[in-house]
RNA sequence: GCCCUGGUAGUAUAGUCAGGCCUAGUAUAGGCGGCUGUCGCCCGCCUGACCCGGGUUCAAAUCCCGGCCAGGGCGCCA
């Protein structure tokens, strides 16, 4: 009882998730949006969320005050709302028990009709939902998908803090490009020319002499102009380097992490999988590990004729999604594949040790180990028409005893489809960066 | 950059192929009224739309051309 305020008749006590049954005849207030409201005449039901879920508000008309009739009568969906009132145990409401007002305070009204429905009942378009994000995000789903994302993401951090590896940071305005210009977003840097990083690879390899084990979780940028379900033009990277390690050491890093995200976001976000009518099947490890050739011979058995040394298209990505339907490596690159820093194989130069970590058909993260040899990385720059002189700083690292390393990317909202079944990438992105939305 | 598909009320759709029967149907949202246990409440009434420009035709939501916008795919990639 003295959680009410005097000062702020408005400020909550309980979140709608914390009424039970048992709570009968206490009173409380509650803060939210309108959810939905079915008027029966003689009794009136409103849907209060919250940003725990909701409760039901039932204003039956000989039990309430003339004043919260009066007002309730104007109440929309979306109306941001403070209710006061007693708690009641009823075997009819939502979770058996629901909230009788004594009074409520419109804290904001919504306009009116929206611009989409909020209930969900009328689908719109991601198009027109993601030109009113804001009352979009509103809805159950893609509440779902957001508390599914941040539960992911505190288990990553859990899991690599909990190996060993350190959190950084490194800068998104660069000077110069990762493994080529091609795709970067140039920027006005006060008066010199900048670029948006599309990759913090350089910098956590060096991380990797003074650090040994780093991981970084940021923003990455790409000017490709691609236009699919699973591009962004902004997503944010899952970057892990390790010295003293090759890429079998990181793949094994990679496939407990996501079997440790597969269980953790499987048994807390039960309610929001619902929602999402989703299950997520924890993988087994060691996920399977298949060459580069042997990827060739299936897809030769299967119609699709590739040349050793060619990438793999998409479209052969995709059979290949239906031969291995879960998590599973490439490994064995031809070395012509894959960019400078990827090490070649000291027995065979022209395979790398590199790997894709994939699901189905789609690539969620890629890795490898790393030269770190500095004769051989200025080598393999020039092979790839890369200039080491605008290099210099990177290189110089070499220098300072950079140590045997290697490393893996994860695409993060790649992976959050996989946990959430989500089909449209920009569905797990708040405000999506695509080749033409720059906005909202 | 290239290829395919589409643009009808606030939202989602029917109608377009086979031009006229479209004064453009339905659902939902919105407005008004009724209803005391809803949980996609229900019932009645009402408001509200053919992306823009040009062309063909007696006649265009429908066919043609251009533009704009959107969705998907390719290449490239996380």
């Amino acid at each position: 009882m003295e959680r009410l305020s005097r000062v702020y008749p408005w400020r909550r006590t309980h979140y709608s998730n914390e009424i039970t049954p048992e709570m009968d005849g206490e009173k409380v207030v509650l803060a939210g949006w309108v959810k939905d409201i079915r008027d029966l005449g003689g009794i009136k039901f409103l849907l209060l969320r919250d940003k725990e879920g909701f409760i039901q508000i039932t204003i039956p008309r000989d039990e309430v005050s003339e004043d919260i009739i009066k007002l309730s009568e104007d109440l929309q969906r979306q109306d941001c709302i403070s209710v006061r009132g007693k708690v009641r145990r009823m075997a009819k409401a939502p979770r058996g028990v629901e909230v009788i007002p004594e009074s409520i305070i419109v804290l904001n009204r919504a306009k009116q009709p929206l611009p989409i429905d909020i209930t969900g009942k009328t689908p719109a378009d991601i198009d027109v939902r993601l030109d009113v994000r804001v009352l979009d995000l509103a809805r159950d789903e893609p509440q779902a998908i957001f508390r599914i994302r941040h539960t992911a993401l505190e288990a990553i951090r859990e899991f690599l803090s909990k190996n060993g590896f350190i959190e950084v940071h490194t800068p998104k305005i660069i000077a110069t490009a990762t493994e080529g210009g091609a795709s970067l977003f140039p920027v006005i840097y006060f008066e010199r020319e900048a670029f948006l990083a599309q990759s913090p690879q350089l910098y956590k390899e060096q991380l990797v002499i003074d650090f040994e084990k780093v991981y970084e979780i940021s923003p990455a940028f790409r000017a490709e102009k691609s236009h699919t379900r699973r591009h962004l033009a902004e997503f944010v990277s899952v970057d892990i380097e390790m010295a003293f390690a090759v890429a079998e050491d990181v793949m094994e890093v990679a496939e407990r992490l996501l079997q440790h995200v597969c269980r953790v976001v499987s048994e807390k976000c039960k309610r929001e999988l619902e929602i999402l009518k989703h299950k997520i099947i924890v993988p087994e490890v060691p996920f399977k590990r298949i060459t580069y050739d042997e990827i060739i011979n299936e897809l030769r058995e299967a119609g699709v004729k590739i040349n050793w040394g060619e990438d793999v298209p998409t479209p052969a990505f995709r059979i290949l999604g239906k031969l291995h339907p879960y998590f599973y490596f490439i490994v064995d690159w031809p070395t012509n594949l894959k960019p400078f820093y990827i090490k070649p194989r000291d027995d065979k130069p022209e395979i790398s040790e590199s790997f894709d970590l994939m699901w189905h058909w789609i690539e969620i993260a890629s890795g490898g180990t790393r030269i770190h040899d500095k004769e051989l990385l200025i080598k393999r720059m020039k092979e790839q028409n890369l200039n080491p002189e605008s290099f210099k700083y990177h290189l110089q690292a070499f220098e300072f005893g950079m140590p045997p390393h290697a490393g893996w990317g994860i695409g993060l909202e790649r992976l959050i489809m996989v946990l959430t079944g989500i089909r449209n990438i920009r569905e797990v992105v708040l405000f999506p960066r695509d080749r033409f939305r720059l906005v909202p």
